[in-house]
DNA sequence: CCGTATCCATTCCGATACTG
DNA sequence: CAGTATCGGAATGGATACGG
């Protein structure tokens, strides 16, 4: 165990990095989000060695971000579909590759864009909203404990 | 090299994972956004090792994420602060942040909110767009490549 | 098509000790 | 306060070969 106890510790950020931070993850959820299923595609896909990808999928499976599917019954073909809780990574995928598409592609452009479906214009920036739906930035944000120390 | 050639190639994902992925950096980051800019103090509040903590305050730096400015003319101060490209990464973290408050605390209650500093409420969902505002799901969204093989 | 098993070089990372 | 240097055990991950 390299990694420090406060890797499952009390905090959502470090069990979602816990969880994701492996290297290989993402990539294999990027592949999830634009329809990759079979074990091989991912793996021609995404060129990592079947024993990383066995891992990484095993991991994911487990941890209920993906779901494993028997396709074929006399043959043993399997998918791996996204989960509700996989599915609902969406926000954080396509904020990492927003951030990547504006300053490590800059100015370059990205191979890729991602275009609403039904008009074809390219999706805006993700955004934080304030529960009045106002737009935040970080100082607008606040970090608030669910237990006070003093009387706060 | 462990990390095969995709880490820097044509992908934005591959590119900010690359920065990212490592772990602990994710942590790091979330602490500068709640304020941390001090050496020891990123090392008491993460406990990891100062090795560890050098390489990826380095690595940081070096991306552009956080910059590192000198405190103290004639002491050796120094502070971590994040940079304009650093900010930028407030949503990925609070998106990766809300994941891991709605799946992995679940039934629990995590230790810390997020609320909008005007009103104190908790901050909404991290969303994304579309051009003219519609919010978007998973079905909502393609994929457009740069370069069209045919004539798209 | 979908993995598993074994091997081995490389890397990671904490511990510890030491500088300015 | 803010690092750097060195060490050694543990984990990583690609290559390769094998099985259902």
């Amino acid at each position: 165990m390299q990694r420090k106890s406060w890797a499952t510790e009390n905090c959502p950020m470090a069990r979602s990095v816990d969880i994701l931070g492996d290297w290989g993850s993402l990539m294999i959820l990027r592949q999830a989000f634009s329809g990759t299923t079979r074990f091989d595609d991912f793996q021609k896909e995404l060129d990592l060695s079947r024993n990383l990808l066995t891992a990484r999928l095993k991991k994911l499976v487990e941890r209920g971000v993906l779901e494993r599917r028997l396709i074929n019954e006399d043959g043993r073909r399997h998918e791996y579909v996204l989960t509700e809780m996989g599915e609902d990574l969406l926000t954080t995928v396509v904020a990492l590759r927003q951030w990547g598409d504006r300053w490590l592609f800059k100015p370059d452009l990205p191979p890729v864009t991602m275009v609403d479906a039904r008009d074809g214009r390219e999706i805006q920036q993700v955004h934080i909203h304030a529960a009045d739906g106002r737009e935040l930035t970080r100082s607008g944000l606040r970090l608030r404990p669910r237990v006070p120390e003093s009387a706060s």
